[in-house]
DNA sequence: GTATGGATCTTCT
DNA sequence: GAAGATCCATACA
């Protein structure tokens, strides 16, 4: 399969199979172990309301890059799906830190080996705190609105898709509304997820 | 360990 | 002018 037409499927499937995939920007790379689909047809997502100057990315052609900033603050990283003309992403809210880390712990003013509130036996994992965040792994990787609206296949921002790891879903975190739908993916059993695993 | 509030900016009403 | 797909420090139990 042509690595334009990964994008280009329903974005649940690719939710599901960013999960193993290696994002790459600015001298540092990590692998995704954490995503959320959203789509026009749920209000969560940006799209429902329609094609505005903001959104009009998330209508635009799928392997595309949608980075928008929330609370101000952070930019979040989003990978455009379905066919051009659907308003739907994939938000990319955790990876795994492979190489860069060094540039990372820079960018994030932090120790690379930060630990965390709740890191279980077997979370000592190296770069645990870099990138287990939406608004963190942008920061780590240098990504800002600047980047909005460029290609992840020849683009500033890359995405190698890879083997999908094994992944459980469960409910979306942070929205207010359709935060009952299941549309969140985590690799099974990675320490550098956002949360450990939402409540039932 | 849980709870709360502040920082700070783009977009739409 | 208000809301928002967040993170972090701080306060309290």
């Amino acid at each position: 399969m042509p690595v334009s037409d990964f994008y280009a499927r329903p974005v649940l499937e690719v939710a599901r199979d960013l999960v193993g995939c290696e994002v790459s920007h600015g001298g540092a790379a990590g692998i995704i172990v954490e995503t959320e689909a959203y789509h026009e047809s749920e209000p969560a997502c940006h799209a429902f309301v329609g094609v505005t100057p903001r959104t009009r990315v998330l209508f635009g052609p799928p392997g595309t890059a949608y980075v928008y900033r929330s609370y101000g603050i952070h930019a979040l990283l989003n990978a455009v799906c379905e066919e051009e003309g659907v308003g739907a992403a994939v938000l990319i809210r955790a990876l795994e830190p492979t190489a860069g880390l060094a540039r990372m712990a820079e960018r994030r003013g932090r120790s690379p080996n930060a630990p965390k509130p709740g890191d279980g036996p077997g979370a000592g994992a190296f770069g645990t705190g870099l990138c287990d965040g939406p608004g963190k792994l942008t920061q780590a990787l240098g990504i800002g609105m600047g980047e909005n609206a460029t290609s992840l296949l020849d683009g500033p921002v890359r995405i190698a898709v890879r083997e999908p790891l094994p992944v459980v879903t469960g409910r979306r975190i942070g929205i207010t509304k359709a935060a009952e739908l299941p549309w969140r993916f985590c690799a099974v059993g990675n320490p550098h997820v956002s949360r450990p695993w939402p409540r039932p």
